[in-house]
DNA sequence: TTTT
DNA sequence: TTTT
């Protein structure tokens, strides 16, 4: 039993890749604002990483930007990695198994065709360049 | 909105800990098994840290132990520490708001009084040693 | 454990009632729609119960009406009470212990003040008539 | 969104039938302990339905039986019929999409092969007799 | 650093 | 109609 579920924003547009096998995945996180403070205040927030894989994550890709409200259910999902100094990176993300949209049609459906957007980027680079990202995936974590 | 809902077995006995301010914190990692398998089996567990406070906490610290069964209801929690290198560490875990104790009452309802428990521990050694331990807690991650 | 997240749109404005002893109770019906359709295409969405206590239920009656889309976060929990007909009549609701609301500010933020509205009702009606509403509620369900 | 989990014990034993197209349904009633009792004591459980489809289904069948404890991972669901009166009655339950054994293994992995299992029933009654059960479910309502 |  |  691992159940998660999560009403936030997201801290920037979604990043589409592709396993080796042409599955597509996309990450993302979201701002999920806490109703009680701190007391000092500090924090108000929790930025937590997500994972969605397939037909879903090209949805995430296309329709949902920075900003955009979603409300996600999954599972936590815990893995770890060799650091590139030699020690162990331990990373915990949710696996989301679905993703709704909260905004507006207006707000979010509308492609994203600017400069910044993850459609252009797929166009100008490796989607497994691993350009220095905190979530690196590969076809193993594929939940079923 | 931030729920998560776990039913695991803990990975070792919990750990108790005290603030300046006498506040109880008790840690725990979660193993909670996949129903379904990765393509090359590799892990078939999640790992999940959680923390919980005040009495509940004393109460897992005392009924809880290595390979209890328990249900966690609680929120994802993240935050971020200065690495010893320097470079910035980003934790997420479970803040438990309830544990329900899953086993037979025989099975776990004994108090933890061998060598390894943490009823010694509180006598032998300053609760806030932070003997290298991944999660160090202090008074400002007071939830409400 | 007992746990319910629900997103979805109010089927009509909340309904604000106080026990006798002045707690406010704001009782509402969630329309969550389904991923998923059934193979006759029939209902497309579930129409949930809620209940929610004390000083968020003054803030649901005050700032959600009719079509308002909220998030909430609760547990089930179900009664039984003697029917018109002599018989017993099961009832299962969500108490929901917080709300969120998810439209932008200016779509519900503003305080229902319409002819059909529950601020007028208040003034005009006895809260606990109990005029054939299929949630009535006194003290003794107050959750803690 | 539509989110539930649930850890309880099974009143009775579950009932599993067959619709006309021969998929299997299984019907339980989990009694979940309330944390916080009310005012009055009155009432200390909560006892919610819970369906589940397929193969599931004759797992639940096969290995719970009244008094197991059990997870459940699923969504509140609502539909009404016409009652014997010709009123109108309205059913929330639970879909259950995964049911999780808490037990130790001796205490429900034994095949249910008593007098009142059933097992038994099965062979002597047809499954859809509907002989006064609240829960009567047709094929209409297979949720995918 | 992982549980049955 | 309710479980430990």
């Amino acid at each position: 039993m691992n159940r998660v579920v999560l009403v936030g924003r997201l801290t920037k547009d979604p990043e589409l890749r592709y396993t080796p096998n042409g599955v597509p995945v996309a990450t993302f996180t979201l701002a999920v604002n806490r109703t009680f403070a701190n007391q000092q205040g500090e924090k108000e927030a929790d930025f937590i990483n997500c994972v969605i894989w397939r037909k879903p994550a090209e949805n995430v890709a296309n329709f949902l930007k920075k900003g955009a409200q979603a409300g996600v259910d999954g599972r936590i999902q815990t893995r770890s990695y060799e650091g590139q100094d030699g020690k162990r990176v331990y990373v915990t993300e949710v696996q989301a198994e679905s993703v709704q949209f909260l905004d507006k049609k207006n707000d979010n459906h509308q492609p994203n065709n600017n400069q910044s957007s993850n459609q252009q980027n797929k166009q100008q680079r490796d989607p497994f360049a691993n350009d220095g990202q905190q979530i690196d995936i590969d076809d193993s974590d594929l939940p079923f």
